[in-house]
DNA sequence: TTGAAAGCGCTAACAC
DNA sequence: GTGTTAGCGCTTTCAA
């Protein structure tokens, strides 16, 4: 491997006249970058990243503890990943990746200086990582909205304003009694942040269109589904509309609702909260406000980056949701057609 | 941060006396060894990974590329991710995550010496990294079986062994007539190998059992579940054994099956070749051969890190199938009973 | 059993 | 606009 010496030495120029011509940090003469730049490529030099990071206390590699075998769902997490990473490498960084269980990672990383930062997935409210982050030298990013963020950054998706908007798209239809299907008991127990924001916002609306509206939590498997879907149709039979805000469950929920005589998006109208992609392949294209993975984990690496780069305050960022209609929301009973 | 030399000078030791303490690459009396082991837990020392890279050339991090985003079924990686990450943890080692189109990637990662080795998941029969790979100073193990693996490691469940076992429960559980129903149309073209070596092992077992066997690709939605469930049933009504190799598939099947009136684990037998929880998510517990990421992801990690100690030869492990009848494989009709 | 010191390859003052 | 050089924090000879 070719080192930064040997690069100054093919190009007759010394070693910070390269370290410059890589950083940008200081003006070259064209002629010399040019020379510069030809030695590189002749000798294909890479810089050794562990040099640099020694030297410019910069590791260009952020941290991303990401929850591997919980029971969220893993087509969400990946978008998240895939957002982190994609927009990490925007910004010349790679990404270590760290499980939710290996609770000593952050410490690890931290204080080995082996990231820039670190963004931290799937934050419950009360979450005991949030105390250890603010103890480490890196800007750390939570993905969730805890109860008291203890100064740092985050970003979510508004799932309270998701929970309202989603109640308030059953209003406007017309429909008059309505539930909310929701994360695995487990998962609320554990108050999940995102599991009790939309429980929050869609409780108050209901409220405030006047909406006879339960919750109901959901396993994911199929049997979990149908024993939710019997609770809600057995004690509240008028229920028309429905918020599923459980990717697993959500194909069980829609399989069992046509085992008991409804109509999707004729009859009953189901609002689903979940990615893109598995709003449309459901058997009917759901009516959805999407949880935009990807964006969120692109925004969290942002965030990562604006306080690396300007020492910026922490920050909450919290994206509107957007509701897109599709054929799984119908007019309910209380309205005309 | 305290560094090395903070806890020589509390210790009242040299620096390299706490290096080789933590090392333990030469013996240390007791005492010293307590006085140092003392300073550290005093100074909450932790050693700067990237001085240790640069004096050593030992980065403990393994480099992963995934396949983000791709067609194959999201579950499935993770448990390769986790696999990996968690033996990983196991040899005092960190994960850096690159994805599949991030081409550039693992040039990046190898000629900065970011990484001490490299997994790929995902590797196609004509994979265009292996040669790339090749030329790297670092370890490779791909996870897959290209058609020429150009020295470098490869580790897989054996996936024609898979197809073999597959079809030859259906022929010793009496059914002449079977299908596989295969990955997408995309992933077939592809020739993506562990496809293909289902596809092999299928068929040259039919042809061994005397079974009249098809296969059909099928993408992952419902509609295309349905399709090639009628494909099937249209052109050879007779079928009655089903091996699905298409985690995301499988649900659509078992409804479409059930919709054609087919009683699946009765009148109809369904072998899945899947993750073991998916096996067990379904309507019907699936009769199943597990693909087992995360016992790969593991090995893929044990063989790199070989490689890494013992500079020992490249090999190729392959995983054998294990079938584990559950529910949904029945008697077929050439059998009494 | 321990210490001294020479790097590892880079960055960033500081000098010109 | 460019060069010199002192580190960054560790590992590992070489010497004792």
């Amino acid at each position: 491997m070719a080192t930064i010496e040997d690069v100054a030495r093919a190009a007759g120029v010394s070693s910070s006249t390269v370290s410059y011509v890589l950083s940008q940090k200081r003006s070259i003469s064209a002629p010399t970058r040019r020379r510069v730049e030809q030695a590189i490529a002749d000798l294909g030099y890479r810089p050794h990243m562990g040099a640099r990071a020694l030297a410019s206390r910069r590791t260009h590699v952020i941290g991303l503890m990401a929850p591997l075998r919980s029971g969220v769902d893993v087509s969400v997490i990946m978008q998240f990943v895939t957002g982190v990473v994609t927009r990490a490498r925007d910004f010349e960084h790679d990404v270590l990746l760290l499980t939710q269980d290996d609770v000593t990672g952050v410490e690890r990383v931290a204080a080995g200086s082996m990231v820039d930062a670190i963004v931290v997935m799937d934050v419950e409210a009360d979450d005991e990582r949030i105390p250890l982050l603010g103890t480490v030298k890196q800007p750390a990013v939570l993905i969730g909205l805890p109860r008291d963020a203890g100064g740092l950054s985050c970003v979510d998706l508004d799932f309270e304003a998701t929970g309202r908007l989603a109640a308030r798209h059953l209003a406007q239809t017309g429909h008059r009694d309505v539930v909310l299907i929701g994360s695995p008991p487990e998962v609320m127990a554990r108050h999940t942040s995102y599991a009790d924001r939309v429980f929050r916002g869609f409780t108050a609306e209901c409220a405030q269109s006047s909406l006879t509206g339960v919750v109901q939590a959901c396993g994911s498997t199929p049997d979990a589904a149908r024993s939710a879907v019997d609770a809600v149709l057995d004690q509240a039979p008028d229920t028309t509309g429905f918020v599923v805000h459980n990717e697993r469950a959500l194909p069980h929920v829609l399989a069992h609702l046509r085992e008991r005589g409804r109509d999707v998006g004729r009859d009953t109208a189901v609002v689903a909260v979940c990615p893109h992609d598995i709003a449309l392949s459901q058997h009917v294209p759901m009516t959805s406000i999407d949880i935009p993975g990807e964006v969120i984990g692109a925004v969290a690496v942002e965030m990562a980056m604006a306080r690396l780069e300007n020492a910026r305050p922490s920050e909450t960022r919290l994206l509107a949701p957007v509701l897109t209609e599709r054929g799984s929301s119908a007019q309910g009973p209380g309205t005309p057609g």
